[in-house]
DNA sequence: GTTCATGCAAATCGTTTGCACAATG
DNA sequence: CATTGTGCAAACGATTTGCATGAAC
């Protein structure tokens, strides 16, 4: 499959560049209408895929209602608030030792892991006072 | 909110509980059916939804296509297959420093964390060779 | 008897897909 | 011009829900 270039799909890679807030699809499509207007959800949808086919971007899902998705493709953990349901990255550096110990409970290859953590973010710690 | 008893409750508990697999709820449908013929998918959804509620199962979603129940409610870590894409328990001690250290990245109040491993699981790995 | 649980079927909703046309290289 | 990308609308599939009836307490 070889790839060409498009609007839509440039804007929607420059919408996730920078973008800490993991947006779902639909976020991502109010705001590509807002300069191309007849953009549909499924075109969104399959750039989304393309992206993360060519390393750019990818689907990050915890179980939540939605699908969200981020250009930073580097191995890092997530942080949800449990109040607004917002994820954002936690920038700690992975520890690798963790697969190691992971594979020493069994006997499965553990190449890789995921960490999300759970609490309440700065902005809803303010609010809650 | 006050619960009865139920076959179909208790059913769907017992077959959750010690159970590795962490059943979808379509598999548990068809496993309820084989005793209650009569049962719907709906029942079992609810069902799962109430035990939940009493702290008595859990949904364990990590962005699969489909969600995923246990009845090992305490903390624990996760390993998926990246072959088979069977879920599995990952006994090994959860560590409670890591929210502490993932705390001091940030302004946010950390609480909990969840950690999946990918890897090859070990029945995997055999019929690979 | 009152309230909760069930079966059935329809509804919901995020995501995917088929198709004819437009844009890219 | 050969092929990939798009818009549109319909299809899909897991999950949820409304409703009349059945079971629990």
């Amino acid at each position: 499959m070889k790839y060409r270039t498009s609007r839509q799909r440039e804007l929607i890679l420059e919408l996730l560049s920078n973008n800490p807030y993991h947006p779902s699809a639909e976020w991502i499509y109010r705001r590509v209408r807002e300069s191309i207007p007849r953009v549909s959800l499924g075109t969104v949808y399959r750039n989304l895929e393309v992206l993360a086919d060519q390393g750019l971007a990818q689907k990050v899902s915890f179980g939540e209602d939605r699908d969200r998705f981020e250009a930073n493709t580097g191995e890092h953990y997530h942080f949800i608030c449990e109040r607004c349901r917002e994820i954002t990255d936690l920038v700690m550096p992975v520890d690798p030792s963790l697969n190691r110990r992971a594979a020493r409970f069994g006997k499965r290859a553990v190449k890789r892991h995921r960490i999300v953590f759970y609490g309440i973010c700065a902005s809803c710690r303010k609010n809650m006072a």
